[in-house]
RNA sequence: GGCCUGAUGGCGGAGCGGUUACGCAGCGGAUUGCAAAUCCGUGUAGCCCGGUUCGACUCCGGGUCAGGCCUCCA
């Protein structure tokens, strides 16, 4: 089944056909860096980064071009440099940093592109001196705006129209906008804020102009995909829809929003023990302190385990499932690099490389409809499923393990998950916990070779203790951390 | 007020007009010095009211409830 993508604009499912193959285009709102990110804002990366493992798998590595923007530019980040008496650039250098650093936990793959505003300034100029020459812009008062009735299709992503949004309109309007749903996309700045020349002024651009602007000068329009949250179709998305259309004169073309974006996904919203996270109630789950208490397939797991356009509830039932269903598919994966630890790769022929590629299909299948990543999951554990069997099976060919463990660990490449070694995964990667473990075991061993139980079982509670768990097998004793 | 989602077994969570989702947990059993892992077996669903249909969890209408957006939050 060939991908198909619910498209938030259309309200349906679309098969989808990229503008050119040889070049897909997606692009994703990236992070405002001004602070640690929390686990809502590591939903859309991770979903996003599905949707271009999928992507390049399907046209070819070097045939998509995916980009996620960073947000250098915004009166938060000023706010926090003001408080902290640093520059911008060290606040924005800082939480960058640690952004890119937490996705690398989450396996999240860097995209193509990461453009940052503040080197595309001269594009966002251009683009708003393209709106004003089209004639759906204004300026006033230093502020360049743009003028939403000159746009008919505005409010075409959203579902609104201008008519109900001034009668359910409850913010004060600024004096200088002709229609009060007019949108800055440039304003002028204080002495002390970041400021940069412009026809019409020293300042900085508006939140929306930052994404067309860089949208169309990195990857040109119209783009395959855009994506986000769902908070952003309005207004953020309706803005760039207007704005990259109307800087090509398409503000009166028929589908004229087809000239910005062709699909647009967006993900459901996260809450945080049933309630929505705000600084309010205080439950703001930063992803920085999550990655640090957990691994970080844990976090991506649960990230996946429903469907990206449903709403997730993150709490401990989640993490802990999460966490075992990894156990299961690492315990599975253990046990057939054991049975082929002797087993020599290029044993396998043609026609068994196309039989395991072949059992990929329903998880494909699976991911192909709208991303469907618990559908795929549940296909993962087909696959971890049928390899059990093959291991349990003291006939099974040697050759269909090989291919079974391929398959599995292919298919949750796709997801970005079983990333890692299963003694990397179970052993929790603490070389000081390895060496005092394995010590123990050694004793341990030496008393159940003398049938010493009372012994045995006073170093299995001390490993206990370590919070570490023995699992003793026909050749010698594994072990794990305890979840 | 406008717009938009959703309501599935003890829990999480999909598909599907008729056939086991899947996972976790539970229960019974096998195996095990103990334990873990593994294996076998097993129970539990589709908010309410109508309609369409031979047949609806799945389609349509109405209701109830919950959530989101309309405020530079993913």
């Amino acid at each position: 089944m060939p991908l198909h993508i619910h498209d938030t604009l259309r309200r349906e499912k679309r098969l989808f056909e990229p503008r050119d193959p040889n070049r897909v285009t997606l692009y994703v709102c990236g992070p405002t860096v001004y602070d640690y990110a929390h686990i809502g804002n590591a939903r859309p990366p991770v979903v996003f980064d599905v949707l271009a493992r999928l992507l390049r798998r399907q046209y070819g590595a070097d045939k998509v071009l995916y980009a996620r923007n960073v947000t250098d530019v915004d009166d938060k980040i000023n706010q926090k440099a003001a408080r902290e008496g640093v520059p911008i650039g060290e606040v924005t250098a800082r939480y960058e940093a640690a952004y890119l650093a937490d996705m690398a936990l989450l396996n999240v793959s860097p995209p193509d592109l990461a453009p940052h505003v503040t080197d595309y300034i001269p594009a966002i100029v251009d683009q708003i001196q393209a709106i004003i020459d089209a004639g759906c812009a204004y300026a006033a008062e230093g502020h360049v705006l743009f003028d939403v009735s000159a746009y008919p299709s505005y409010g075409a992503l959203s579902g609104r129209n201008l008519d109900d949004m001034i009668a359910g309109a409850r913010v004060e309007v600024a004096p200088y906008k002709k229609n009060p749903h007019d949108f800055v996309l440039w304003k002028p700045s204080k002495p002390d804020e970041p400021a940069w020349p412009s026809p019409w002024g020293e300042g900085r651009p508006g939140w929306h102009i930052e994404c067309s602007a860089m949208i169309e000068q990195t990857l040109g329009l119209p783009i395959d995909i855009h994506g986000g949250g769902v908070d952003l179709a309005f207004p953020h998305h309706e803005n760039e829809i207007a704005q990259g259309v109307c800087a090509h004169g398409c503000a009166h073309a028929e589908n004229a929003h087809d000239h910005y974006a062709r699909y647009w996904m967006h993900n459901g919203f996260l809450t945080v023990d049933a309630e929505k996270m705000s600084k309010s109630i205080g439950n703001v789950l930063l992803l920085h302190d999550l990655v640090q208490s957990m691994p970080g397939e844990v976090v991506r797991w649960a990230l996946l385990s429903a469907h990206y356009r449903q709403p997730l509830d993150w709490n401990q039932g989640l993490l802990e499932q999460s966490r075992k269903n990894l156990d299961r598919l690492y315990g599975v994966l253990r046990d057939a690099d054991a049975a082929l630890a002797d087993f020599d790769p290029a044993t396998l022929d043609e026609a068994e490389l196309e039989l395991a590629e072949n059992a990929l299909d329903p998880v494909l299948d699976a991911l192909e409809d709208d991303l469907n990543t618990p559908g795929a999951i549940a296909q993962l554990f087909g696959l971890a499923n049928a390899l059990r069997d093959l291991l349990n099976d003291g006939e099974a060919d040697i050759n269909d393990v090989a291919m079974a463990r391929w398959s599995l660990k292919e298919a949750a490449g796709l997801l970005g998950v079983l990333s890692l070694t299963p003694d990397a995964w179970f052993e929790g990667g603490d070389p000081a916990l390895k060496a005092e473990v394995e010590a123990l075991l050694e004793q341990r061993a030496a008393a159940r070779a003398a049938k010493d139980w009372p012994e045995a079982d006073r170093i299995r509670d001390r490993l206990n203790a370590l919070n570490v768990v023995v699992m003793d097998g026909p050749d010698g004793a594994t072990w794990r951390v305890k979840g």
